[in-house]
DNA sequence: GCCGTTTTCGGCCCGACTGTTTTCAGTCG
């Protein structure tokens, strides 16, 4: 049995929620970082749990004997005994009732006690017979607040995609830029450290008159509704995304910045060095409180060191600045206390784009329009990449060998008029035995050769993919596990044994920009570079306007810890052909 | 339940906001 990271880490958050439904102290933050790191983990934790056993499942980040032993439980039966007996007295859709805005575990125990309460239906009937304002505790207001989020509880229980939730805190900042109250204004959380998805969008913003920039705020034109606002905060929703903002003083927006942006483990790892160095640090700044009694008898208890901006933050703790994208409690605290921190990838970086379709597939532009689009925009050399034909191709998408000789010449024309280096490529598939589909003498006739999965997306690919990325003419793998952000869960593959073996083959692994996509994923693409593999960053381009999501793959690989270096497509066209070994 | 150059036992982040309450519980981030 498949069973994918985020199933697991549904099934540890019901059992947090249902533990503290009953009260239960502390356990349910355990079980709900816990949840988060499996989510989070780069390679199937399931995989972990057959191969290495419990374990290898303790080597997930807080997750020790009892969760990784639950692990085990579930791969192998597909059952958690505990979590039966937790259900069998609170059976409720736990998930689903917890997801309206303003209702939480103990709200969903108390419901089920008094008026028998299970799913969002009797939720919805309870509260339309007036029977919840009745409940100790309730009143009218809370019924009402539960009708009214009732139905977007039911529409979205899904994570947003970061390409739906950048476009709209980049809008909000125009905004912002119009409001004379506002200083400065960030965005914060996992939007700045650009997580694939996100749960909401956090905003921050620095003011002396934080009430004008919350009335800016809830009066924005994009705003459906206000779901609260008070005197420095307040979030509203838009386009079905919930927005948080925070307002803070301009003497203290580094540190609150620092603050926001997180990762929560990565902050925990931050204050613990604070701790060691007689400092403390929250919301408000950094404060040296080696001489007082009692460092938390208030926010702001001993003499503040500076805190305007984030880099002050961090040099108090005498850190250098961490890039946003690598906070995620892998290390880099150590890394930038040892001078290790890596040069990462900046999107002005990338000169070239190696993965891209046009009208003989599946694009809308034809060559000439595409390579022409990629020399406006500054670029040295693209790779027209159209599909060839083969297992995963439908509709007639995908080129024939013929097709594809007869598109050659149409390249190597167009490469002859344009300014820029144009390589000559495909997209052939794999197969489930990790044969390319397509002739190798046409192959040895290209320059730049992707291959991708493109059918048969579930299991262990790995050895798939090693085989396809030891062919002699293939250079790139792409998008490896094929996985499609809410919908799929790809291949799982062993990414370290998967690197080492192209890194060996001299074929690079893509970073896939698409915000459906982001294949590999940071977590994977540090422990490819880490293996000393090539990475590339491509946007799978079908329009010109897609050469712009671009910013999805670099700040992806940037989360993976990338150099410029370690990406393909930074390279000089020389360096980029003699990789390519034409 | 997890975790440890202060601990293998005894701690666990904490402040803002809301709605329900007469001083607080629940939710959220």
């Amino acid at each position: 049995m498949s069973v994918r990271n985020d199933e697991l880490a549904a099934l540890f958050e019901e059992f947090a929620n249902l533990l503290e439904a009953q009260d239960v102290e502390y356990k349910p933050r355990a079980y709900r970082q816990a949840a988060e790191n499996i989510r989070a983990y780069p390679e199937s934790v399931a995989d972990l749990a057959r191969r290495g056993g419990t374990d290898a499942v303790m080597g997930v980040n807080r997750v020790g004997d009892a969760i990784a032993s639950k692990v085990v439980e579930y791969v192998e039966t597909g059952e958690i005994e505990e979590l039966e007996e937790l259900r069998a007295a609170l059976p409720v859709d736990m998930a689903a009732l917890t997801s309206v805005e303003g209702v939480g575990p103990k709200t969903v125990g108390t419901l089920y006690d008094e008026l028998g309460v299970r799913t969002l239906d009797d939720l919805e009937t309870a509260a339309r017979a007036g029977e919840i304002s009745e409940v100790r505790g309730f009143g009218e207001k809370t019924e009402e607040n539960i009708l009214a989020n009732l139905d977007f509880a039911r529409r979205s229980h899904e994570r947003k995609l970061l390409g739906q939730a950048r476009p709209l805190a980049d809008d909000i900042q125009r905004h912002f830029a119009g409001v004379a109250a506002v200083e400065r204004s960030s965005v914060a959380g996992s939007l700045r450290r650009w997580k694939p998805t996100i749960g909401d969008v956090d905003l921050l913003v620095a003011s002396d008159e934080p009430e004008a920039v919350v009335d800016a705020f809830t009066d924005w034109e994009d705003a459906d509704s206000v779901i609260e606002a008070g005197p420095i905060k307040a979030s509203v929703r838009s386009k079905g995304i919930r927005v948080d903002l925070r307002v803070v003083a301009p003497e203290e927006y580094g540190a609150a910045l620092q603050h926001f942006t997180g990762s929560r483990d990565h902050n925990i790892t931050v204050r613990d060095r604070a701790i060691e160095r007689g400092l403390k640090v929250n919301e408000y700044g950094v404060f040296d409180v080696s001489d007082v009694d009692d460092p938390d008898s208030g926010q702001r208890v001993g003499e503040r060191l500076a805190c305007e901006t984030e880099a002050d933050v961090y040099a108090a703790l005498d850190l250098p600045l961490i890039p946003p994208e690598m906070r995620e409690d892998r290390g880099e605290v150590e890394a930038a206390a040892e001078g290790r921190l890596p040069d990462l990838i900046e999107e002005g970086d990338v000169r070239g784009e190696l993965h891209l379709h046009t009208t003989w597939s599946d694009g809308r532009y034809s060559v000439r329009e595409m390579v022409e689009a990629a020399a406006e925009r500054g670029y040295d050399y693209v790779n027209v990449s159209d599909h060839a034909t083969g297992p995963g191709m439908v509709g007639g998408v995908g080129l024939s060998d013929d097709e594809l000789e007869e598109q050659l010449a149409e390249v190597r024309e167009v490469g002859d008029d344009a300014d820029i280096e144009v390589f000559a490529g495909v997209e052939a598939n794999v197969g489930e035995d990790g044969s390319v589909s397509v002739g190798d003498d046409l192959l040895a006739e290209l320059d730049c050769v992707i291959a991708s999965p493109h059918s048969a997306l579930d299991g262990d690919g790995t050895d798939r993919l090693i085989r396809a990325a030891e062919h002699p003419e293939v250079n790139v793998i792409g998008h490896p596990t094929g996985r499609m952000l809410n919908q799929r869960s790809g291949l799982d593959l062993d990414v370290p044994r998967l690197a080492a073996a192209a890194a060996e083959a001299n074929t690079a692994l893509e970073i896939n920009s698409s915000p459906n996509r982001l294949d590999l994923s940071g977590g994977a693409v540090k422990l490819a570079v880490e293996r000393g593999a090539t990475v590339v960053v491509n946007t799978d381009a079908h329009s010109p306007s897609n050469y712009d999501l671009v910013r999805y793959g670099v700040h992806t690989a940037r989360r993976g810890w990338a150099a410029a270096d370690d990406v393909l497509n930074t390279w000089e066209t020389d360096d980029v052909r003699a990789f390519l070994g034409r």
